[in-house]
DNA sequence: TTGACTGCAAATGCTTTGCACCATT
DNA sequence: AATGGTGCAAAGCATTTGCAGTCAA
């Protein structure tokens, strides 16, 4: 999804389309890590100095309610970190140098839906995260 | 896990079985939720109102050290939930009572584990929670 | 005896908010 | 012009910590 793409869904959900939002939506669409609050105040202090961590919180929460944003808490650090709501996908976390994977499998989400099932529930939201270190190369 | 075993794995972890931690074990042992740390204090007063909230995040602390416990942080609410550390297993979160329910899945595992490997990383760490809502029987 | 443990209260650190001013619509 | 958005600084809140007294080993 492109900062276009985002402002444009931002003005559809009715929020005016302000300098720091901006400023925000184009971090977040060119970040290809997934920055935390403070990574994305630290960048966006770089396009106009004047943002302020509030306006951050603020923004990054907005987009969240909005579902253009996704929210991340892993655990192995303890802040929130933050991407762009794009297609489903979890998250392999190298414990060494928080470096994050990401991965698609089909099996997966078709066991998910049938756990919550059987358990007598529809499923709404789901985190999956593997938390590893990287295998040495044998040989 | 009973509250002898707990605090047996204790003593042999080099700790001094106080009268505090006792209270807090028994508390941990028998609880069959998943209690967050102001749970386990208010229920952790009623057997000794002298014990203070500081004493039950050190030792909660302690015990997710020594992996007696395991610290959950389920995204549905922002405090961290213990439960004592038994045989493996993953939750469900009904997102509209709290609620949580354990299960377990032979599947999932085998393919965590050749995720993990195929991108390169030895599994160490998984967290895998669902939310959802109840279904309604139909008819 | 003595080092670990505890309660208390103060400190921390991330996040949220009240307020007065400002900018988009 | 109206309303929503912003920066600033203060407030919140869960968690941590310094300290002096206490207790298990």
């Amino acid at each position: 999804m492109t900062a276009i793409d985002l402002e444009q869904k931002c003005i559809d959900a009715g929020l005016k389309m302000t300098e720091p939002r901006k400023v925000i939506l184009s971090i977040l669409a060119h970040a290809t890590d997934h920055p935390s609050v403070e990574d994305v105040y630290e960048r966006s202090k770089q396009e106009d100095a004047s943002i302020s961590m509030a306006t951050v919180y603020r923004t990054l929460g907005l987009l969240d309610e909005l579902g253009l944003v996704y929210r991340h808490e892993f655990s192995d650090s303890d802040h929130a970190r933050y991407e762009v709501n794009s297609e489903h996908h979890h998250h392999l976390i190298d414990l060494e140098t928080g470096k994050v994977v990401e991965f698609k499998n089909e099996q997966i989400e078709k066991i998910k839906q049938k756990i919550a099932q059987d358990l007598g529930y529809e499923l709404v939201e789901c985190r999956l995260e593997l938390y590893g270190k990287k295998l040495k190369k044998k040989k």
